[in-house]
DNA sequence: AAGGCAACGAGAATCGATTGCAGTGCTGCC
DNA sequence: GGCAGCACTGCAATCGATTCTCGTTGCCTT
């Protein structure tokens, strides 16, 4: 207890100790040939006793690099909520899990509220070699101007017209299009799509909705057209959105939902109403969260395969930083029928 | 596109362009009195066209500090697994949040193999002013050695007799009772628990949960002593093992589960082998991750307020930083009743 | 024995900031 | 008119490493 924060160690001292100059103890440390090797035994040695370590941030400084890949997440639209959505959680572990096998480290910064430059500003401190940008929000201007002068930049989700940055995301728009579809194929006529379509992803899952409805109405006049009701990003908000729907006396038999937690929640307001899942009314959701499987009824949805995204991410991220150009991926998304669309009766 | 990768500007470039010296720029930015107020909108301005943000590493450097949090998340026993356990992701985001908050950053270690030194090579290499480590793992011995001689270090995990490090955490003793006295109340006599009790955490669950039925056992001879089946932290570790200990012909009719995950796969286990929850067998879990409430049936478990954990872990270290030695907390964790293990009939 | 070439290792510059100290120029007071 | 004092501003040291340059030393060759 009485030594506590002493300073630390630095190479100086190794060297004082070992009797020779910095410059040596440097070489040694990053065996270099051009230390005699008894020389080199001697001074790491010394190095561990005194349990030196080399400092990161001199080193970094020197070498103009920090070994580090930065992670941000934007969330301009979540107001002071915090972000529990699982599937954002466990990409982010996902993410660390990848960074920390190629050696790197991982710089997590959430951005309450994305100011002017924020994205400028996180690169511009250099504090990392190159940055993962998870979800666009509402930042899709920023990260346009960045990516203009800014190479080792990757941004998880949908790939939108227009876009100059590199975005690795699943097929939002075939997704949502195959879970219509599904739901249209098993007898259902009035869908009515959940979530806020000026977010980037639900936009995309949203236009999928859209146009699988479309092109079915064409075949059967009894299809309803598109309609979507916006939800709060909040614990409640889709619960509040559903409850409402009905309350107004909307007519629907399946809820196309923009996530599996709008879904989760969603259910809950529907069996609140004394309505049946999937006798009354179908739901779908979409990133097929662990928690997915388990909801009674268990959820259909879209798989995303985060372990998949996340090497993509990274992968993509490191060839970037080795300077090339790489475009924008789109993965697969596979659709997971399950009981909450089923066919009753 | 052209100008990617230029040379980041530096204070330099900006004292040239405001004709004045390294020095009075550095002064200019960090809001110094001594510089002539005309001068520092002039700085200001010539900084923000060029879109100058000070070198986070240099400065570091100078002020041998580096407004980092370290979160590391030591994983001896799960070797080569990745970390998908919801709690421990959901806790990674509420620490973001509050070192967010505090004007920190943060930056994630996973050590997949922890090795000689690992902590002590973490801190040495100065990239944090202060870490928190996720789980106590296999690696007390560590955390002994080190917080000898490091103040800035919290734990999340449980209190465990001769710690000399600060934890933070819930009462897994406490809270194990709980859940075993009221598997207890509600008629069940034969419970196993599931897990491996030299995990500290599970370590703690398994004594709660033999206290409880140790002292109800001098009251009814039908009570069946405590039994405890480690799992493998694998996906279908707890799923394998229920299904060995239905073959083995143990008899049981509850199990007492060290996580939520692990009461998860539980459920399957016993749902695939013709079993009925609650009927035939009573299942609880620990943790109440969001899925606990949305399993079929949803599971009973020890709630912990993750927010606060987050939190606490955070103002602990914090004011650690500051000098001050704080003793660990216990947080409370309550019991939550769900329909796994309803009394039936 | 002297010249030459490896093989080593020390010295010093450098990375990009912060800050103590030493001016510089101007004002005001005696 | 001269000097103290104020308000700035710049020089240079410093943080802890890496690496280029150059000077030694010692051994081998002829």
């Amino acid at each position: 207890m009485s030594e506590r924060n002493k300073p630390a160690a630095t190479m100086a001292d190794i060297a004082a100790a070992a009797g020779v100059s910095v410059s040596t103890v440097s070489r040694a440390l990053s065996g270099s040939p051009l230390v005699a090797s008894t020389k080199v035994d001697e001074i790491l040695r010394i190095a561990r006793e005194a349990g030196y370590v080399v400092n990161a941030t001199a080193r970094n400084l020197r070498l103009k690099r920090t070994q580090t890949i930065g992670v941000v997440i934007p969330l301009a639209h979540e107001t002071g909520q915090p972000l529990t959505d699982p599937f954002l959680s466990q990409m982010i572990i996902h993410l660390a899990d990848e960074i920390t096998l190629r050696g790197y480290g991982m710089f997590l910064q959430k951005v309450l509220a994305p100011g002017r430059d924020w994205l400028q500003q996180l690169i511009g401190s250099g504090r990392a070699d190159g940055f993962i940008v998870i979800g666009q929000s509402t930042e899709r201007e920023t990260l346009q101007t960045v990516s203009d002068s800014y190479l080792p930049l990757v941004v998880w989700g949908g790939q939108l017209a227009g876009d100059r940055y590199c975005t690795v995301g699943t097929d939002n728009r075939a997704g949502s299009r195959a879970v219509t579809q599904h739901l249209l194929d098993t007898g259902r006529r009035r869908l009515v799509f959940l979530g806020n379509p000026k977010l980037p992803e639900l936009g995309l899952r949203f236009a999928g909705y859209a146009e699988a409805l479309t092109a079915a109405a064409k075949q059967d006049a009894n299809i309803a057209p598109p309609r979507s009701v916006s939800v709060h990003v909040t614990a409640n908000g889709a619960y509040d959105a559903v409850r409402e729907l009905i309350a107004d006396g909307v007519e629907f038999d399946a809820l196309v939902c923009g996530s599996d937690v709008i879904a989760v929640s969603a259910l809950r307001a529907l069996s609140s109403a004394g309505l049946n899942v999937p006798r009354d009314v179908a739901v779908a959701g979409y990133d097929d969260i662990p928690l997915a499987a388990q909801t009674n009824p268990p959820l259909t949805t879209v798989h995303q395969d985060l372990p998949l995204a996340a090497g993509t991410l990274v992968e993509r991220l490191f060839r970037r930083m080795d300077g090339h150009d790489l475009p924008s991926v789109t993965l697969a998304g596979d659709l997971v029928v399950r009981e909450s669309t089923a066919v009753v009766g």
